[in-house]
Formats: structure tokens, C-alpha cells, sequence
DNA sequence: AACCTGACTTCGG
DNA sequence: TCCGAAGCCAGGT
């Protein structure tokens, strides 16, 4: 795994409660803008080896990326148990979500 | 080495 | 405003 692929688990391992992140933000704080298509592999395929909070990565819209219906409505219901809020068009705010990359913002 | 995959993003009609 | 097409990157086959 590249030094690019952890810093990506990083990232989504610090996203603080209450706090989204998306895709391709994860990837521009990883250093790599156009890489967002990474942070999905990366998701696929370490959320359930190193318990990410993968529920806090959403797309550029604000909204929830995941197909299956399922998953779909698990990311909502976890996000709405961080207070995160969703507009009846099923995004949230990213203005007033979306974390900044800073460790701690108290 | 070539080709395929994905929980993405952006731009043009 | 909405949808399709094209662009993007690293990992897996």
C-alpha cells in the first residue's frame, strides 16, 4: 500500500463526530485532488479490517453515494445519530459539515 | 504489461 | 436544473 493510501485511512480514521468528509476531500487532504475514486477502493477494502468510520464520507453533493438500499439507509441512520442533519432532498449542509482536516477543532 | 473495477467528480448539452 | 459522457487514480487479475 502507497504512503498515499494511509494517509487516505488517516484521514477518514480522524474525521471527528458530527463531521463529514468527502470523497474526493479525503483524497485532496491525502494530497492527491483528483483521487477520489481511490478513497472508495480504500473504503471497500479496509472498513472491515480496520473499523473505519466509513459512514462519514459522502459525495460531492452532500449526499449518500451507496446503491444498495440497505447501506444506504445505515450511513443516514448512523450520520443522524452523529446530529448530523439531512434537507428533504437527502443531503446534508457540507458548509456546515464537511471537516476541515484539522485534528482538533473544539 | 494490459485491462478491469469502483461507496467519485466535473463539464457540456 | 438534470443526465450522460469522459476523466481520474491505485489496486487487483
Amino acid at each position: 500500500m502507497t504512503e498515499f493510501t494511509e494517509k487516505i485511512i488517516w484521514y477518514i480514521q480522524n474525521i471527528p463526530r458530527g463531521k463529514v468528509l468527502t470523497y474526493g476531500g479525503v483524497a485532496a487532504l491525502a494530497g492527491n485532488p483528483g483521487a477520489a475514486r481511490q478513497v472508495s477502493w480504500v473504503l471497500r477494502s479496509y472498513t472491515e479490517k480496520l473499523s473505519l468510520p466509513w459512514f462519514r464520507v459522502i459525495n460531492s453533493t452532500g449526499g449518500i453515494s451507496i446503491k444498495n438500499i440497505q447501506g444506504y439507509t445505515l450511513q443516514k441512520t448512523l450520520l443522524e445519530k452523529d446530529g448530523i442533519v439531512f434537507n428533504e432532498k437527502e443531503k446534508v449542509d457540507l458548509k456546515a459539515y464537511m471537516w476541515d482536516g484539522t485534528p482538533s477543532s473544539p
